[in-house]
RNA sequence: GGGCCGGUAGAUCAGCGGAAGAUCGCCUCCUUGGCAUGGAGGAGGCCGUGGGUUCAAAUCCCACCCGGUCCA
């Protein structure tokens, strides 16, 4: 470890408190003890649990007693108590879920963009970690689902409190506990994480790590001094105590039961095992499948909808996994039921998690339907390949698994001994998958600072302003202005287009685009530096605003009508129309979707008021809380807020309407389903919505003309018109088949009967030489192709292939087939009935060589 | 966001350049006192949509729509 760091450990509170530095004889690594017999570090695999059947601390508690505990303690030493974080991270884009209690904080605050909430301050926060997933149930400790306690100082100008202190209070904490001094020790480490670093004490007890203090002085840059996990990192100016303590954990140790999942959800375990009847063997999916519900509960009613990507896959990983598990124990039971133990159980602490409890059955009975017909389906083409190809090599398998979704011990279930699961079967599949990565796109710069119009005038359309830089933009003309009305394009919203002029020289602008604080305007010819006169399209600006506030208001229409689950998963407009995707587990219907309009227009109607404003981040969250994050993560402290009273609250960047009653018609035109679980509503607003109805009239009376009907009985007429169609084909076969039976125009050839009959049905050809003894041969022609097909009875040694490769070549085309049926065909029309002649002369000739 | 797979009768699927098939289900009749069963016959297909290639496309190519699945 870097001695830098190293130094920072060095605490007088140790010394103070009687402890003593010494080295593991095991690991190596330094640690704090009061017991002076302690050689060992007190860490996994150095030293065993030694808690188990012999509990730490005054008495036993449970998650929510434990929780209160660790809260008032802080609470009582001048920390703020914080409300928790969803567990889906809705602030920030470079992770799907909540880690840690720091992952609340980060980036903003953590790099000193914006002040903390509170300082110092106190939480429990439910952290989600998925990558030793395959050890839950089995290690009798790992949990998918955990509450992080922490608190945290943020050190920025003045301090607060730093590495003494925090070492203190966790020593009082546990003593508070009845943890004795001598079960516990401090080992010095380092840590690192989310381009931060430091130094760190992890907090053992009776072998257990139940604390991590860690004290975050460093960030990554390429010439930093430090060294941590091979990256380069120097000093920040703002020093975060970081603490987490394991919720869990310390619950398990003042219970000493044989595992961590025994301590925190007993009546779950003790319902499975009743139910299931299994014994020591299904211990491992008891306990899986306990934690993956309570892991669940908290996914599903924080937000996340499963789906094939992102934090939906996620969540479809642990349901599936859950769905195993419930049936590797002939559990036959929703897995709804389960989740719902621990919402009852944790709703006491969580009243939240009971709100959309009727989606959460929706969103996991429509899973578990789901994954049955996937494994239906894949069993299926399982059986099927073992009964023709034997054996299932290893690349079959990655495939069952990659492009079916069927996991290998599903594929032996059916397959038995005629597959071989290899044992690195995870990393071929890995393999499979392994690309570059995608290229960040560097964020591009500019020294240049425009001041934006747009907010403080949005029904402006003239200004007046100077071009501060002028160049080439992509080979385009532009400029940068001081000033501009020109939105430039982002945050779903397409860029304003107009004009801008200079001393009589008008330029067409292009397009508006951000560059750092800077915006861009790209010209369809130069402009030099000095000052201008802008005027951007209004009719299209106004077009613009009309669909960004009208995605605001059917977004809250959707999440009135369909659940609290809908959440934005970004957007798209321009003035002709404006796309919304979000997030829902099954495809939005036709009744849902009038719905979504009724309740859009009774907000329009409503004249509700458009209200802007630019609010510190903590005040918005505050006061409108995490739904502000709809369109992705913004950055900054400052946060721009749009707000329809009542209805919908969303921090966003773009141009709107002030009040509701200007986007006139809202009219839904469409929806798909980008992926699954992500429902796209494709809409217009205005003028577009308009034109949009009257284009489907016209539709609608052009169809009607053509059939010559009133547009009411439309459906009817169609209706009828498909089933006439469908009856009058079946009715020409019939006839085709008696006509040809009738034989008008047949005639006999050495016992032969040889049919010449013209338009003949592919059905009415195979009736007719289906009786025997025929030879068929009928012309179909278009104004530009002629067709001839040759069919013969079985048995007559006759090849209509050769027949009908002659005779297309006297079409100018060419033919072939089988010997029973053949097809010629080419352009000559004219040439078309010798060709017939010359078909039934071959056919005969062919009959005489016989 | 990327990769892979698929869309054919009510259901499950085969066919993968030369006449749209199988199994189950459905209907009618026969066998039976009735049911299960057995037998005979029959109905049911814009081969996802739109373009293209070809004498000829369910089949090959392109685009789109719909669905499945894996990875980040």
């Amino acid at each position: 470890m870097q001695s830098d760091l190293q130094r920072l450990l060095q605490l007088d509170f140790f010394r103070q408190e009687g402890f003593t530095r010494k080295q593991c004889s095991s690991c190596g690594a330094h640690f704090w003890t009061t017991d002076d017999r302690q050689e060992l570090c007190g860490d996994a695999p150095c030293v065993p649990y030694s808690f188990i059947g012999s509990p730490l601390g005054s008495q036993q508690h449970t998650l929510s007693s434990m929780r209160e505990a660790f809260l008032s303690f802080f609470e009582e030493r001048g920390h703020t108590r914080l409300r928790r974080y969803p567990v889906v991270t809705r602030w920030r884009s470079d992770v799907y879920l909540t880690i840690a209690s720091i992952a609340d904080f980060q980036p903003h605050v953590t790099s000193g963009q914006v002040p903390p909430p509170a300082n110092p301050l106190v939480i429990s926060q439910p952290s989600i970690r998925l990558n030793d997933l395959e050890e839950v149930g089995r290690s009798g400790r790992h949990l998918t689902m955990f509450e992080m306690m922490g608190h945290h100082a943020f050190n920025n100008h003045g301090e607060v409190y730093w590495s003494e202190e925090t070492a203190r209070y966790c020593h009082h904490f546990l003593d508070q506990l009845g943890v004795p001094a001598g079960q516990v020790t401090y080992k010095e480490g380092e840590w690192f994480g989310g381009g931060n670093a430091g130094a760190c004490l992890e907090v053992l007890a009776a072998g257990m790590e139940v604390a991590t203090l860690v004290f975050m002085s460093l960030e990554r840059h390429d010439r930093g001094p430090y060294e941590v996990n091979g990256e380069r990192y120097r000093e920040m100016p703002l020093r975060v105590v970081d603490t987490g303590y394991g919720l869990e954990r310390l619950v398990w140790l003042t219970r000493g039961s044989p595992t961590v999942y025994d301590a925190i959800f007993p009546s779950v375990i003790e319902f499975l095992r009743r139910e299931s009847g299994a014994g020591e063997e299904g211990r491992r999916d008891i306990y899986a499948l306990a934690d993956h519900a309570r892991c669940l509960a908290f996914m599903l009613s924080d937000g996340i909808v499963p789906s094939n990507v992102e934090e939906g896959y996620l969540a479809r990983l642990l349901i599936r996994r859950a769905l195993r598990f419930l049936s590797h124990l002939g559990l036959d039971l929703p897995l709804f039921d389960i989740v719902d133990l621990h919402v009852r159980h944790l709703g006491e602490d969580f009243p939240e998690l009971f709100e959309g409890r009727e989606t959460m059955r929706a969103m996991l009975d429509k899973e578990a339907q789901k994954y049955r017909s996937t494994l239906d389906k894949g069993r299926r083409l399982v059986a099927r390949y073992v009964r023709e190809e034997g054996n299932i090599p290893a690349d079959k398998l990655i495939q069952f698994y990659d492009t079916y979704g069927l996991p290998p011990e599903v594929v032996k279930e059916v397959a038995g001994d005629a597959v071989e699961i290899p044992q690195n079967f995870d990393s071929m599949v890995a393999e499979l998958h392994s690309h570059a990565a995608p290229q960040t796109q560097a964020e591009e710069t500019s020294d240049f600072h425009t001041q934006l119009l747009f907010y403080r005038h949005p029904y402006q359309a003239r200004f007046e302003a100077r071009a501060v830089w002028s160049g080439d933009v992509d080979g385009q003309p532009a400029v940068i202005l001081d000033r501009t009305l020109f939105y430039p394009q982002g945050g779903g919203q397409t860029s304003d287009l107009g004009i801008l002029e200079q001393k009589k020289v008008q330029r067409r602008v292009l397009r508006a685009q951000k560059r750092g604080e800077a915006v861009v305007h790209v010209l369809d010819g130069p402009l030099k530096k000095g000052p201008v006169t802008g005027a951007i399209d209004w009719e299209r600006r106004m077009a613009v605003m009309r669909h960004h506030t009208a995605t605001h208001v059917v977004n809250a229409a959707a999440r009135h009508v369909l659940g609290g689950h809908i959440w934005q998963k970004g957007s798209q407009l321009d003035e002709r129309e404006a796309r919304l995707d979000v997030s829902h587990y099954q495809r939005i219907s036709p009744e849902e979707i009038a719905q979504i309009e009724r309740e859009a227009h009774r907000m329009v109607m409503a004249a509700k008021p458009v209200v802007k404003s630019w609010l510190p981040r903590n005040q918005a969250e505050q006061e409108y809380g995490m739904r502000l994050y709809q369109g992705g993560a913004p950055k900054g402290n400052l946060l721009r807020v749009v707000r329809i009273p009542d209805e919908e609250v969303e921090a966003c960047g773009g141009t709107h309407v002030d009040n509701t009653a200007e986007l006139g018609l809202i009219k839904i035109v469409g929806t798909e389903r980008i992926q699954d679980g992500v429902e796209r509503l494709r809409f217009k607003a205005g003028y577009a919505a308009l034109d949009h109805v009257h284009g489907q009239e016209e539709l609608l009376q052009k169809t009607a003309d053509a059939l010559s009907v009133d547009i009411p009985v439309l459906p009817d007429t169609a209706r009828r018109f498909f089933s006439e169609w469908k009856q009058l084909r079946k009715q020409v076969e019939d006839l085709q088949k008696m006509v040809a039976e009738g034989g008008g125009a047949s005639e006999d050839h050495r016992g032969v009967r040889i049919v010449t009959q013209d338009g003949l049905t592919s059905a009415a050809i195979r009736e007719i030489t289906a009786r025997g003894d025929t030879v068929v041969v009928s012309a179909d022609s278009t104004p530009d192709a002629a067709k001839l097909t040759i069919a013969a009875s079985e048995g007559l040694g006759v090849d209509c292939g050769a027949v009908a490769k002659e005779v297309g070549a006297l079409l100018e085309g060419s033919g072939g087939g089988k010997p029973g049926v053949a097809q010629a065909g080419g352009p000559r029309v004219e040439q078309l009935s010798e060709a017939r002649e010359r078909a039934v002369a071959l056919l005969k000739k062919q009959l005489d060589a016989r």
